[in-house]
Order: structure tokens, then sequence, then C-alpha cells
DNA sequence: CGCCCACTTGACCGGCCGGTCAAGCAACTT
DNA sequence: AAGTTGCTTGACCGGCCGGTCAAGTGGGCG
């Protein structure tokens, strides 16, 4: 029994591994472009000309330019998330994890310059700007749960924990522009 | 005896009190939608639409659309500096002199979101953003002269004034982002 | 072998974009 | 009244942009 209208992350294409492959190639070009010459700027015939490929190509991987864009900023919000929730491990005290998502979040961030540029541009533009709000939201949702917590063992002084996760994010930043 | 090549900022018009204020009006609309939907996805079309003029009034001011947004930079980072150094006043005392700066620029910050915001976008694209490290460039020598005379004076350790010039705006930013 | 279908090509499209310009208007000088 | 000059109009232009599509191509599989 096939599910015709796959659920996950709005229909996609069934991929050989040929096209999973031409699809990633496209991703890492267009971030790499995106990232030195800006969104706007950088057409889609560059980027199919950059890859050496016809302009068909990408509308059979991607509906649009800008769902392109919205796919490479989810899918490098995900991987920031992961690699926190690694970085974190199964730690008990939420003081600890807290300073360890901190960590590895700065260190996300001086690891992956193209990426931290195009978060900076997806903020400033209101079509892409709704993606980083997303992502934003589920970031301070992960660092409010911990807060809870350390607030109910009397870790910390009682706040609100989304006030404190939103100053922990903006923590956060700051590290990552001192670290580059 | 008229001076054909005016030195001034590159051949400007000869203005009369009207034309004066069509170009802050077309630079206020400007910088307004600039700030709010982008500039890339904002047209000249749409800006001189929505001051009520034919397309030629835009043209006559300015002698292209990039020109009118770093006219908008160049013009936002000369008010920041004025405001900074209004701020400080007569002082002899650099130390002092550094605290009003930053208390100042975060002020002027939270005063201009609009312009916080072109500053935001600047930065990631190619074409405006060495108008921006120009523009920084001048507030970290100012910065880095009263550090200079602070060592000096045996105030601080000594260390280099450029790095700690960068170091202070690295918290101008963050102090700026705290404010909001 | 022959079929299927994931994949590829590149000419083509409508539309908008930044920018131009011939012409006209309005206010001030002479 | 005639001239000068700052200002305004809006049709127009070439070019590029995002996006489409009919026509292939080629690898895997029955």
């Amino acid at each position: 029994m096939k599910t015709p209208t796959d659920a996950s992350q709005g229909s996609e294409r069934r991929l050989t591994a040929r096209g999973r492959e031409r699809r990633e190639q496209l991703i890492a070009y267009a971030t790499l472009r995106f990232a030195r010459d800006g969104f706007h700027p950088t057409s889609v015939s560059e980027i199919v000309d950059g890859v050496g490929v016809g302009k068909g190509v990408f509308y059979w991987y991607f509906a649009s330019k800008d769902e392109l864009f919205i796919e490479i900023l989810r899918a490098a919000q995900q991987d920031l998330r992961r690699t926190q929730l690694k970085a974190i491990g199964p730690t008990d005290d939420p003081l600890e994890a807290i300073e360890a998502g901190i960590r590895a979040g700065a260190l996300w961030m001086a690891e992956h310059p193209d990426l931290r540029r195009l978060f900076e541009f997806a903020r400033t533009d209101e079509t892409f700007a709704k993606v980083m709000r997303s992502g934003q939201r589920q970031l301070v949702a992960q660092a409010a749960q911990r807060l809870s917590t350390a607030v109910e063992h009397g870790l910390i002084p009682p706040r609100d924990p989304e006030a404190l996760a939103h100053a922990i994010l903006g923590i956060t930043n700051q590290l990552t522009m001192v670290y580059i």
C-alpha cells in the first residue's frame, strides 16, 4: 500500500541514487553562491551553469528558487539543533545542558560561516524571516524547557523561562561574533 | 567663478527648496520600503508610485537604485557617528568618552530600527558590504584613538587599540540586541 | 531485446526590472 | 513677453529573470 501523498515535508519526488547526488550538488553550489553573492543577485541560470546542467534539472528537483532557499534554511536549522542535542548528551543537570548547548551553537556557527550568512540575510527578507522565526522558536522552546526544570529544582531564581531562553539566544549570537 | 565639478560627495545637482524636499521624500519612502520588504524586492517603480510621481523624477535625483541605497547607508553612518560625538561632548577622559559612545550607539540603533535593518542587509550583499566596512573602519578609528590615549595614560593595560576597538563594536552590537 | 521512467536538454515565454528620453510645465529673471 | 532652468511626465527599451515544456537520453529490469 503506497502513500501517494507523502506527509513528510510536502510532496517530494522519488529519487534514484544519481538523483539524490544531483540534488545535493545543486544545494551545495547554491549555498555557496547565495552566501558569496547574495540570494537575489544569484540567478537560477547561474546556478545551473555553475553545476554544468540544463535549466530543467533545477525545476526537476525544486519547485522554485524560493523553495530551494527555504529548504537550505530548514536543513541548516535542523542540523544546528541536532548538533546541540548531540553535544548535550544524556545529562540530567539542566544548567550543564544549557551550557553545552550554547557552546555547541557558537561552535556550529563558527564552522558554518556560509550558513550563518544565509541566516543573517534570511532575517532581513520578509519572505524568509518567517522561516527563521519558526526555527528560532524551536531553539527557544528547547532552552525554555531546561530552564523551567532548573527553576523547579531551585537552581536559578524564578523568572519567565521564555524570556531567559531569548536572553540565552542573544548570548549565543554574541559569542559567535567573538569566536569569528 | 562656478566650480563645474563639485568636489563634495561626487557631482550633485543644484536643487531648489522644492527639489530638496522631493529628494528627502524619496529617501524617506525608499528607506521605509527597503526596511520593510528588502532592497531587491522593492522596485524603483514601486517607490515612485508610492510617492506619487513619474519614474523620471527618481533618476533626476539619483543616478541609480544602488546609489540611492548607498547614500542612505552613508547618511545613516554619518548620523550615528555625529550622534556619538555629540553624546561624548568635550570630555578629556578617554574611558568616559568610550562609555558615552557605546551608550549613544546602542541608543541610536534602538531609535532607528529601519536603518539598523538596512545595515544588517547591507552586510550580507557584497555590493554594499564595502560601504559598511568603510563606515565600520571609521567607527573603529574613533574608538582606537581614545583607547590609544587611555593606554598612554596607563588607564588600561597595553593592548592593540584596534583589536580593543573591534571588541567594543561587538559589545555595542550585543547591547543593541538586548535593548530591543 | 524492449519497455519504462528517472533524468536531462535548451529554446522559449510573459513579465518585470532598471534605466532613458523627448517633451512639457512652472517659477523666476531680464 | 521671452528666455532660462529646475522639475515632471510616462511611454518606451533592451535585457534578464523565474519558470515551462516537448523532445530526447540512458540505465535498470522483466
